[in-house]
DNA sequence: GATGAATGAGAATTCATTCAT
DNA sequence: GATGAATGAATTCTCATTCAT
């Protein structure tokens, strides 16, 4: 990653890590415009580099490989959308479980259905380099915000959610969401989705709880 | 190229044929043990041929492309897996929908369990060259033969599956397999694996039917 | 060249023999028709045997190699064209030699302009292979012819052309020929192609004699 | 890519520029060098590299194809033969186009003469790959020059010679040049070939004028 | 920090030719 | 005579990565 170095002293940000900070979200969004434009296939260093107005050169003083920067990005991207999902449940505390759950999905749906080359070249990348189960994670903080409400939830109680469903859970969901997303969207809309994907969720859980 | 020749006469294959689908076969199981042992990046055609104990040539006598040698053999397996489905849902026919959906997603993981760095890579590979559709042909096929069970079913009428909750269970329960077979299986069993997804189809199914 | 044994005992074609004769002749159908659709440089013998209709081992029966078919094919088409040339030089024998000549131009002009991608093929392969002098035989012809003449033409005796005008005319309107040919003939039409090289022929034969 | 960039403040060649050049001459002289030496058929991205001094990358830094090499090589050669045909005609300007001519038909024949696999082989590139025009250039530029001569000429007033009768010379003299030098020279001295070639044109302009 | 020229291992693919049937 | 499956050497071109400036 950047071989930057840190300036320890405080949070104030030397011009020189701001120029890191600018350095590497450069060759992001030329990475995420490549990807987007031309496919995963056509994406080389030389073009990253370009793009993002530096040299090739440079672009290793801040990735150690193109592999690197794929990895990093899809991080990034993650990133965003867990923050998103994070939000989504906290505000819809007060609306109750089914609710956020519903926000949640929508803020997961929003954040891999734009760009849909992008996020689907990028799953695609994590999973063949083997960071496959960091995809789940969103999902997982739905599970686990599902798990921390207190008392039964439609007759249901959530506490007991085991992990082997909420791993089948999370991978079905963002199984449907990278489907859709990689297929072009077009048999369903992101509205029907997520109204589906939330149902998926609820009935999942409240059923298998009501009979285990 | 090659192009075998038919007997017209009967179904009794001429040497001609038999030597092309020894061939098909040969390029088929080298690619296999290849991709299942060094991965798909270190696939090379002339390792294929090597392996298939064919020269370069003859491989690309019978594919136009290493894609397509990798296109055909996701097939071939997508086949052999739906053809399993297929055979699941007739023997189980007798004992009841829920049975029989447990025995289909039972081969469907057998068909995508094995060989699972293999089975990976090719849904990788048919995601990439955008045949992502074809992968839930399988769970379309259960789809169908619950839609086609008359009358209803523990109080549901799965007539009534519409085809975007067929859309969302088919990808949710390839998402689900896949992960896991990419994943190594570790954290699930692939008998929990079936109960769960089994579970995951029922509820949704029902579920959804019960309020819609 | 042709593998097929002669029937040395009479002018009478076997079967064999005239088997032969049709296999070469599908062959450099083939071939003509292959170059002229495609250009050379999509010729392969694999195609050819297509196209004449036989497999790729009889092609190589009659041939020793695809150089040896493209140099017999052109050969063959310069025979074609040389005989036309001296048809006309025969014909117009008593018309006097302005005249012959420009018959003989009109017969070589058809002989290259017709199938021009062929030809053009054809010429470039002679070049390449060395063949090069071949090419001029028809032109050598009508100076023959000329040098034939007996008596002074147009006050300028012919008998005299040295072989080294010879070769200068001769090459000069081949490269016409050829050029137009391969350029696709628009800038100039085949009538005033053939007035202009009979005009360049007539010019040069005696206004060097003239002075010399 | 290579992108040399200009150094905009004069004629100095930067560093970098020079590297550019060195690079390019280098390619040339190593391309010009195997196909002299061993023939086009022979000839190899991977050699020409070799020779040249480079990686066969650099090579495709500088060059998008091997086809391409070649063209821009041809360029370059006619390039220098229609500078010294051009200088020609300057400095013999004063004394008349006779003898400029024959200066310029020299200039042409040397400007082929040397190296002439090399050169016979990049005008059968330049026809192969569809730049057969340019190759008149040289031609057309002393058809040009012989047009803006003020006044009758032996009688002729050059300033009337046609569009056709300039493409069938320009042609005429280069298909002979041409075959001469692929043909190797050996029937026809360059002195000879000189004089001939003047003729050839002298006789083509005035006779046809004279009649026309 | 930045650069980009140079690298070269490596990949896919082609196709003339052979030879067992 | 005819066949066409098999061959594999050879070729072009790509691109991640390095390193001297």
């Amino acid at each position: 990653m950047a071989r930057a170095k840190r300036d320890s002293t405080s949070g104030r940000r030397t011009p020189r890590q701001q120029r890191s900070v600018q350095a590497v979200e450069a060759i992001f969004e030329a990475t995420a415009r490549l990807i987007e434009g031309q496919g995963l296939e056509a994406l080389t260093t030389a073009r990253i580099a370009e793009v993002a107005g530096y040299g090739v050169g440079t672009v290793y003083d801040y990735f150690p490989s193109k592999n690197a920067i794929l990895v990093a990005l899809a991080r990034h991207e993650l990133d965003k959308t867990a923050a998103a999902v994070q939000r989504a449940l906290r505000h819809a505390d007060a609306e109750g479980p089914a609710t956020a759950t519903q926000r949640a999905i929508r803020a997961m749906i929003r954040g891999f259905g734009g760009r849909r080359r992008l996020r689907g070249a990028l799953l695609g990348v994590m999973i063949a380099q083997g960071h496959s189960a960091e995809l789940a994670r969103s999902v997982e903080m739905i599970g686990e915000f599902l798990r921390r409400q207190e008392g039964p939830i439609d007759g249901a109680d959530l506490t007991r959610i085991l992990p082997e469903r909420l791993y089948v859970l999370s991978r079905a969901v963002v199984g449907v969401i990278r489907a859709w997303a990689m297929e072009g969207g077009a048999e369903v809309s992101s509205q029907t989705l997520e109204i589906e994907l939330t149902e998926l969720v609820r009935s999942y859980v409240e059923h298998r709880l009501l009979r285990a």
